[in-house]
DNA sequence: CTCAGTGTTCAGTG
DNA sequence: TCACTGAACACTGA
């Protein structure tokens, strides 16, 4: 579940049930690609005994302040999320089965139980996510590598324009790249491009001043407005070209019935709208 | 059986 | 050195 939306959906629900409460046991999944530069066990020994005082996120990261270091840091790469028992997974994309309610959970990496009787797991399925330690989360990489959070740190209409004129890559690709702006990722940064009215293969460093904060504004609306519906799709406006984007060979159109094509631009699919895209 | 996929990283290239 | 591209990663579900 892992765009800016879908992660801050997830710390919101870890803060719900964590923060304030000491963890009183960590079952950690046997598995050395989720789990980087620290072992299963030895990562639920760490939190084990711990108190969570926040949990933070910046892009896609999020981490967990404790009242001793290191901090956990988390990514769901591109199936992960947290859980809670007796309460629906976010449904992905298009998916079509009904919510698997199981506990603990399929895929669990994870499992922090705490003294209020609460508990959290992550889960994986496909193990893109990553669980890390580290003494200073927002100090260190991969966070300290993160370009602006839209959420948290937009940059005004001058600074955003500056920003992009010094890229030259396709405004896909620049999206997409956690280094310009960090929690973007596929479905937002097509969407926002379509909002905005630009092809995806254009460089960023062309834009006009008005095409830029097109850009800029758009990027911002729609990652508040999913934020604002808790990252739910159903709640996603009827506009947008994301409950569309999906439709079978080639027929796919958006809401006011114009042609929705796809193309690969710096390595992903693109779903775009030549008519209303230049 | 084959293949795409809401992501990141790394090797190769310009 | 910077920046971009495409393949690799790992595995489910269509």
């Amino acid at each position: 579940m892992p765009e800016l939306p879908e992660v801050e959906r997830g710390r919101r629900l870890a803060e719900r049930v964590a923060a304030g409460r000491t963890v009183v046991a960590a079952t950690a999944a046997d598995d050395r690609i989720v789990y980087e530069g620290v072992a299963p066990r030895a990562f639920a020994r760490r939190l084990t005994g711990a108190r969570v005082l926040a949990v933070q996120r910046r892009g896609k990261h999020l981490w967990f302040e404790l009242d001793r270091r290191p901090w956990p840091l988390f990514h769901f790469g591109m199936t992960g999320a947290f859980r809670v028992p007796d309460e629906d997974p976010l449904p992905l994309a298009s998916s079509p089965k009904r919510p698997d309610r199981s506990w603990p959970p399929r895929f669990a990496k994870i499992r922090l139980a705490f003294d209020d009787g609460g508990e959290l797991a992550m889960t994986s399925a496909r193990r893109l996510a990553r669980i890390r330690l580290r003494e200073d989360p927002p100090g260190e990489p991969p966070i300290a590598a993160l370009g602006f959070d839209p959420l948290l740190d937009l940059p005004g209409p001058a600074a955003f324009r500056a920003a992009l004129a010094r890229r030259t890559g396709t405004l896909k690709g620049v999206l997409l790249d956690q280094g310009f702006a960090a929690g973007v990722g596929n479905w937002i940064a097509d969407e926002v491009l379509y909002q905005a009215r630009l092809d995806p293969r254009r460089r960023a460093g062309d834009l006009a001043p008005a095409e830029a904060n097109r850009l800029r504004a758009r990027l911002r609306s729609v990652i508040e407005r999913a934020v604002a519906v808790d990252a739910d799709k159903a709640r996603f406006p009827r506009t947008w070209l994301f409950h569309r984007r999906w439709g079978k060979n080639g027929d796919a159109t958006t809401h006011r019935g114009e042609r929705i094509e796809h193309v690969t631009v710096a390595g992903r699919t693109t779903a775009w709208v030549p008519e209303v895209q230049r």
